[in-house]
RNA sequence: GCGAAAGUGGCGGAACUGGUAGACGCGCUGGACUUAGAAUCCAGUGGGGAAACCCGUGAGGGUUCGAGUCCCUCCUUUCGCACCA
């Protein structure tokens, strides 16, 4: 080997070494254990960033280990080429979308073979390929047989200026990005699948997926969101049957049936039939319509706007007293969820008792809570009512300055009287349903929450005005994008025979990959080629769909036709039995939801359709934090920020001591510039780090071992020039010991029975830091330890002196070991290392090595003695030594006894079992030394 | 607004099952080598204290022989919220 480590040579040479023995191809072997190791798919942007080196490392990571643990394991890799950015780019640059895919998928292939990642790239997929889109058309229209594909209206962001649709991110404060102009919504026909279907399916298996972790299975529950309760039918009043022309109920759904007798008015969604239906003879509710939809639709923004409306002037009746109740028209109430209407129960619920306050509607309690209950509830407001009570602060008033704003109110209730019921100001157990009865509520009355809400379903039922029902947050997942750069949905539009799909035999409908879009609408709508067919039932001229399907269609099962990519018969064959599922799933925590929740949904369609045997595809699920690093700025002139990438800016001590950031300008010209704290790594923020430079001037295996070394891999990883040169460091130690070792000659054999003190002390260390990192890599998942491990033991073996034979036999054992514990890591550098050390076989096909049990052994153990669970002392006992021994150890020891104070103070002693630690319990505190 | 996660030295982080707080790395300080610098190597490095010791894991309370870890409340930060991928 070479004295000196040059990582691109050593990089070159172990990269074709694998390529030459094709080192990652693998075959379906019945009877071997495999491993699907999968990395979610990259978006081809252009360049690698350091979320995909992350993301990328920790995968290719867990893939060797496994290899190394004798499984015959699939790393395949793709590309998730359908989406947006390219036809921005397209609109910036005029290059086809399909030409710039194609070459920033060739660039980032050979990045991603520069970082050394153990991948199949026999295997390949890009999803802009007719060849793998087509499967999307075709299960797409088994879907539509099947009734999970159905059409509806859909709303969506409408650009006035460029009449096109927008997708939210190009939504800015209710504006086109490229227009400013207001942004409109509209409705138009939209494709869905019926993921709600699943609804409950989709739950249930969330428990039986020990391998995620609990927070993502945790925001997938919550946003499938399913809820028990009814479905209440108001009768429409003669004034709403007169305006709908028609009989009919305004239907709501509610989980607190309950309240039933407490609705005071009915809020309606902007886009609900009965508001437009008013609307018609009312110009100043048409407006307010118009406003409202307006407005965002995104969940954060409604919850958190206004709540407006407007009285629609009709009525419907309630199903038990038949009283006439007004129905308005509210921004908060969306008509994608639900029934698009709620009941308003302003007395027990937050958000109705806001509108019925802002609107002078009555409020009315129906529903009333035993005293205990309401005092259980906030303990806060209560401590500081004792507080007060107790003169913790001088006055009543001293006391609502020190709590914040947004307790205060609560406070101020609590502190004027808690139990009673009042209008005007929002109590926290109004909405309370344990121990919660009901009042003015008729024959119902006195029934606790769920007697209350069996009984009036009961009834509901009867009369057939309402029944029980569950109901999910979860909505059907629109698949339709106004998009050119996507997979083209198989329809064709034929005057007399409606809606066609596209017989099998015609697929895949290819997408014509020579447009341009320009931002004005979809380019596949003014493509005479494309727009123009036949249509396939009567022959006659028709038109083709020009929606294309949301990528995350693309995204959902690309991980199976990683198993049979060359299949054109079917979209899976038997291969993908072999794979499936993926026994470890690695991407980032932003695709916690959709994506994941998606692929769950087709793997479920898909085995209903008789294609797969499996009920969920990713077995076990690593969500990989972000890549931080610094952000510097500058407010310019015209209010806009300037971003300075983090490598232009030095830091020095101004004359008060005090840091400050500069930066040098093109010109020559050094400036100030602001510290912004950390943030994502981002084009925008201009604080992106190119791997292609870090490969460059430190080669991959730093760059992988930076990664892997300097946080969990689940946490943030915050960037650092310092720590990166750290890596490459370690690495060239470790070159050098090795390098010094094998420069001495080849080592002696190993004779275990024969060693000193020292000798059999390097062993252990060596033998305990191979468990620790074959724990920490294969069960824990923490990279970073099992690297700290092997770094511990390579500051071992430099302090271990010994030129003997046997010294240098336990010297070779140890650097062996380093080398095979960090080769999942390292591996170029651990492949030539391995050389080195005189082997012939390629570390690539070296197994995981045994530890030694017998070298773990120990003479004498070591105790730790605590006082009262203060460490005072260590003492050595024999290995095995039993607990009236370790005791009797831990009171002779001089230093213990001084704060013991005497045999007769100790009540017990516990030693716990192995912890190495023993911890005396004394009356009182002993020792004279305390007070100094 | 709702939901989720995280707060430990100067910094990234470690402490896995309630059992020695700060492994490992960075930075810093001192030293060696060098004409000098870079690189490399050695030693030291939570705070206070002359020492004995004391204090320390966002804040406050609790459980326990023993709490960074468990329970309650609060504060702060970050992330997600359905057409970005």
């Amino acid at each position: 080997m070479e004295e000196h480590y040059d990582p691109a040579a050593v990089e070159r040479a172990a990269q074709a070494y694998w390529e030459q023995n094709r080192s990652f191809e693998v075959k379906e072997e019945k009877g071997r254990e495999k491993y699907y190791c999968l990395s979610m798919l990259p978006y081809p942007s252009g360049r690698l960033h350091m979320g995909h080196v992350r993301n990328y490392t920790i995968g290719d990571v867990l893939a060797r280990f496994m290899r190394m643990q004798g499984r015959n394991v699939l790393q395949p890799m793709g590309w998730d080429a359908f989406g947006l950015p390219a036809e921005n780019a397209a609109m910036s640059n005029g290059v086809p979308p399909a030409q710039w895919t194609r070459q920033n998928i060739e660039h980032m292939r050979t990045q991603l073979k520069m970082l050394g990642f153990g991948i199949d790239w026999s295997r390949e997929v890009a999803t802009c390929d007719p060849g793998y889109y087509r499967w999307n058309q075709w299960l797409f229209l088994r879907m539509l047989e099947k009734g999970i594909a159905y059409r509806k209206t859909g709303v969506v962001n409408w650009d006035p200026v460029d009449k096109t649709v927008l997708a939210n991110e190009q939504v800015i404060e209710g504006r086109g990005w490229r227009t400013g102009a207001l942004v409109e919504k509209r409705e138009i026909p939209t494709y869905y699948l019926n993921i709600t279907r699943y609804a409950d399916e989709l739950l249930g298996c969330l428990e039986r997926l020990p391998g995620w972790p609990e927070r993502v299975r945790l925001m997938q529950a919550n946003w499938i969101g399913r809820s028990e309760g009814c479905e209440i039918s108001f009768p429409y009043a003669p004034d709403t049957r007169a305006a709908m022309t028609a009989e009919g109920a305004l239907k709501v759904f509610t989980t607190r049936a309950d309240t039933l007798f407490g609705v005071t008015f009915m809020a309606i969604a902007a886009e609900h039939p009965v508001a437009l239906a008013a609307a018609a003879s009312n110009p100043v509710l048409a407006a307010f319509i118009e406003e409202c939809r307006r407005g965002s639709v995104m969940e954060a923004d409604v919850a958190t706007q206004e709540k407006k409306g407007m009285r629609t002037g009709l009525h419907v009746l309630h199903p038990f007293t038949g009283k006439p109740i007004e129905v308005w028209v509210a921004n908060y109430v969306l008509m994608g969820y639900g029934e698009g209407a709620v009941m308003g129960v302003p007395g027990h619920d937050e958000r109705d008792f806001e509108f019925a306050n802002r609107n002078a509607i009555e409020i009315a309690q129906v529903v009333d809570v035993a005293d205990e209950a309401k005092e259980r509830l906030d303990p806060v407001v209560r401590a500081c009512a004792e507080a007060w009570k107790h003169g913790a602060f001088s006055s009543r008033d001293g006391m609502l300055d020190r709590v914040k704003e947004s307790d205060r109110q609560t406070l101020q209730t609590a502190l004027s009287d808690s139990k009673s019921f009042t209008p005007n100001e929002w109590r926290p157990w109004y909405g309370l349903k344990e121990g919660a009865r009901c009042v003015h509520s008729g024959e119902f009355s006195g029934l606790e929450f769920q007697a209350a809400v069996d009984a009036i379903a009961g009834i509901l039922e009867q009369r057939g005005l309402g029944r029980k029902r569950v109901q999910y947050r979860l909505r059907d997942w629109g698949i339709s994008r106004q998009r050119y750069w996507g997979c083209p949905i198989p329809l064709i539009h034929c005057e007399s025979c409606g809606e066609v799909p596209v017989p099998d035999e015609q697929l895949p409908v290819v997408l014509p990959e020579d447009l341009v879009p320009d931002g004005s609408g979809n380019p596949l709508a003014k493509s005479a080629a494309f727009l123009e067919c036949t249509c396939p039932r009567c022959g006659r001229s028709a038109r083709r769909e020009t929606d294309t399907m949301d990528t995350f269609v693309d995204s959902s099962w690309y991980y199976m036709r990683y198993a049979c990519p060359d299949q054109d018969r079917a979209m899976v064959d038997e291969r993908a039995a072999y794979w499936l599922p993926v026994d470890q799933y690695i991407g980032g925590i932003e695709h916690a939801i959709l994506h994941l929740l998606y692929s769950r949904f087709w793997t479920k369609v898909m085995r209903d359709l008789g294609m797969l045997a499996v009920d969920e595809p990713f077995t076990n699920l690593l969500t990989q934090g972000m890549v931080l690093n610094h952000v510097y700025s500058q407010a310019g002139a015209d209010g806009r920020r300037r971003y300075f990438s983090p490598a232009d800016v030095r830091s020095r001590r101004d004359a008060a001591g005090a840091e400050v950031f500069e930066t040098t300008l093109p010109d020559g010209e050094t400036i100030r510039v602001d510290y912004q704290g950390l943030g994502k790594m981002s084009k925008s923020e201009n604080n992106g780090v190119d791997p292609q430079g870090l490969i460059k001037r430190f080669g991959a295996d730093t760059a992988r071992l930076f990664t892997m070394f300097a946080s969990p891999p689940e946490q943030t990883l915050e960037w650092s020039d310092e720590g990166v040169q750290g890596a490459s460091r370690f690495i060239r130690r470790l070159w050098s010991a090795v390098y010094e070792h094998v420069d001495r000659g080849q080592s002696p054999r190993l004779e275990t029975g024969a060693l000193t003190d020292p000798q059999r002390a390097l062993r252990r260390a060596a033998h305990q830091g191979l468990a620790k990192a074959a724990d920490d890599i294969g069960r824990r998942r923490n990279f970073n330890t099992a690297i700290a491990a092997s770094m511990e033991l390579l500051n071992s073996v430099g302090r271990f002196d010994d030129p003997s034979d046997q010294g240098r036999a336990v010297r070779q054992e140890a650097l062996e070991i380093i080398t095979l514990m960090l080769a999942p890591i390292i591996p170029h550098a651990a492949h030539e290392l391995w050389r080195g050390l005189g082997h012939a076989r390629a570390v690539v096909d070296e197994p995981w090595p045994a530890v030694d049990e017998s070298a773990l052994s120990q003479d004498s153990v070591e105790f730790v003695v605590q006082v009262n669970g203060k460490l005072r002392g260590r003492v050595r006992v024999p290995a095995g030594a039993d607990e009236t021994a370790i005791r009797e150890a831990a009171l002779a020891d001089e230093h213990v006894m001084k704060f013991v104070g005497g045999r007769a103070a100790v009540k017990r002693v516990i030693v716990v079992p192995g912890r190495q630690i023993a911890n005396v319990v004394v009356a009182a505190p002993a020792g004279g030394h305390q007070d100094g």
